[in-house]
RNA sequence: GCACAGGUGGGUGAGUGGUUAAAGCCGGCAGACUGUAAAUCUGCUCCUCCUUGCGAGGUACGAAGGUUCGAAUCCUUCCCUGUGCA
């Protein structure tokens, strides 16, 4: 009987070094790497989200970067899907998969599944935007919790975006959000999980994060938003995000480059903290403290992924 | 040197005699997260102690004195900062 085939996650807070990990991984094991992380997954947004250059990507085949227009959007089960047959495919090569990110619901919907519930309606929540309008920020709770009084209890009345979402469950479904969750989730099957987590020391982190920032800012970040801005206009989503955000606001003069940069750094250091909130209660990870360029790290992790291999009878 | 304006908790900045350990914002820390998640949201944030409570004590609004039952808030002197005049 053979053993379903190893399926190597490497996750951690961004800047911690799981691009030079999974590379130095996927390089030892013959592995190809699928991307987990949120922006990355956005065509031509480069800079500012740390993709692997050409020179890595040329080190191991690279999945799931750049398959979202820039206008476009994309969501955790939209991605999910894919990725599961991106995993598909790496699975009938016989090369062994490497999840690499950052981005924490993504992962949880790849490898545990999300629970059965509907897609968005832009309609619906056209709608319901227009109702808080006119009735008050306190409105979105009210509905909730008459439509799921559980839901309306777990979700903040200030969390708007989780509010839309389970009211649109509770509509489009016709049945309590809460009562669906009970038909359990679809996790990932026909592999075994190995999660690798990177948990470098967190004043190293966030030094290696203020200059990644100040490069990203040296390299042209600024110059990237312009042409995306012109091209694109405010409406591309990943604009909003980490780097992007400030530059935007650099790009309009409503602060000075000093400033973007400070709240930039500010931003990354932020998230890195709310990824490690994520990541500490993601089951199963073999944590390793340090970053993921280390060559001791890497040694471990390369130890921690042999001691996983299948087994091969001689 | 003179004249104004100021010096408040990690930062900024309210507060002008008593429900003020001191608003708000930022930062920091902790947490949540089931379809745009690099998003969004929550709690805590002077010190010590405990029965973690609209709990007890201590220390605190440049420094030292003073007025007062009571001062971050009023008075005096000193130190420092900014601006203007010399």
């Amino acid at each position: 009987m053979l053993q379903d085939p190893l399926l190597v996650v490497v996750l951690g807070p961004t800047g911690s070094g799981k691009t030079a990990l999974s590379l130095a991984l996927a390089e030892r094991f013959r592995g190809e790497i699928v991307n987990c992380d949120s922006v990355a997954l956005y065509r031509e947004f480069e800079i500012g989200t740390a993709k692997p250059t050409a020179p890595e990507r040329a080190r191991a085949p690279h999945h799931l970067f750049d398959f979202v227009e820039p206008s476009g959007y994309i969501t955790a089960g939209e991605y999910a899907r894919r990725a599961r047959q991106t995993l598909e495919e790496i699975k009938s090569r016989r090369t062994m998969p490497i999840v690499v990110g950052g981005t924490g619901l993504y992962l949880r919907a790849l490898l545990e599944g999300l629970f059965p519930g509907p897609q968005r309606s832009e309609e619906l929540r056209e709608r319901l935007h227009q109702r808080t309008e006119q009735k008050g920020s306190g409105y979105l709770h009210r509905l909730l919790s008459r439509l799921d009084p559980a839901a309306g209890a777990r979700i903040h009345a200030n969390d708007v975006p989780k509010l839309i979402r389970a009211i649109e469950i509770c509509l489009a479904s016709r049945q309590k959000m809460t009562e669906m969750w009970k038909s359990g989730r679809d996790p990932l099957q026909g592999f075994r999980f190995l999660r690798l987590g990177l948990d470098p020391e967190r004043n190293a982190l966030y030094e290696r994060i203020n200059q990644r920032a100040q490069r990203m800012f040296d390299c042209g970040l600024v110059q990237e938003t312009q042409r995306l801005l012109d091209k694109y206009g405010d409406t591309a989503r990943p604009l909003t995000s980490l780097g992007y955000k400030q530059a935007v606001q650099l790009v309009r003069g409503e602060i000075d480059r000093k400033t973007a940069l400070q709240a930039a750094q500010q931003a990354h250091r932020n998230y890195a903290k709310r990824q490690m909130t994520w990541f500490r209660r993601e089951p199963d990870v073999v944590w390793l403290a340090g970053f993921g360029d280390e060559a001791e790290i890497q040694k471990r992790a390369v130890a921690h992924v042999q001691r996983h291999m299948p087994t091969f009878k001689n």
